[in-house]
DNA sequence: AATGAAATTCCTCTAGA
DNA sequence: TCTAGAGGAATTTCATT
């Protein structure tokens, strides 16, 4: 799928996506300008579909975050869909199979504001709401080969 | 807590974290070494935690991600937690409150895969799979204000 | 595909206000 | 926080392997 070459280049820039071609070069033992071409064709490929940054939500004064699965009413999906994408605390959101429709992530300045959130949801929806503790694995790669 | 330049800069670099220095003085109206603080202080501060990639996992191979709830069996929270975090293939974990002590998101290249890796967990814990169909939000920033 | 060197452009940093 | 300038890098091109 990846060489041992793109391997080594997305793992230095998931861990620092600043990093310069010349860096990268060092890294992989290349020279600066293949590195070039291979981010170039990485990014075509659509394998790099973003150099982005990770934010500390508590710190933006996002005390809690939680899971909430939702399960739409009856005849309710799409405008249940159109909610969440309207809600701009959730910033995670999948559809996935089973009981629950949607299983979204959500960040909040204090529990009464989760509350609200959650009130204007069950209009159209049952929800379970999951307050997260602790993140043990915040974001990390698969196995590249 | 973050005045209007600073969410600007932060919005930019959500959007492409390889903007320079020089770029985001334009779009922030500042000057670049007033930029360059700033970006030092979010840095410090905790604000921005990293500069990351936004890899597509099926172009790496990964044709399927789930999302699994984990009830660890009695006195086997420790383990089953270590079990996680030893499987590479699980993405995210969160722990959380209520009867699932652990939500995952794992990225699988088959059913097979997937059928394997909750086998492993089965010794120690229940599971709830939900197999991930779309991902209408990605990840996205709150509201910065 | 990859390299090395050259050329160019661009960026960062310091200093002074 | 800004401007200005120095100095240093980084990126890109191109000819070659």
């Amino acid at each position: 799928m990846l060489d041992a070459i793109d391997q080594a280049l997305i793992s230095a820039l998931m861990q620092d996506s600043r990093r310069s071609l010349k860096a990268l070069a060092q890294i992989s033992g290349l020279s600066a300008p293949s590195v070039a071409e291979r981010l170039k064709r990485l990014e075509e490929r659509g394998v790099i579909s973003a150099y982005t940054l990770e934010i500390d939500p508590k710190l933006l004064g996002y005390q809690l975050q939680a899971i909430v699965r939702i399960r739409p009413l009856p005849g309710k999906l799409q405008e249940v869909e159109r909610q969440i994408l309207a809600i701009a605390e959730f910033t995670e959101c999948d559809k996935v199979t089973g009981d629950d429709c949607f299983i979204a992530r959500l960040q909040v300045r204090s529990m009464e504001q989760l509350d609200n959130l959650l009130d204007r949801l069950n209009h159209f929806a049952e929800t379970n709401t999951a307050i997260i503790k602790k993140s043990p694995i915040k974001r990390r790669l698969p196995p590249l080969d």
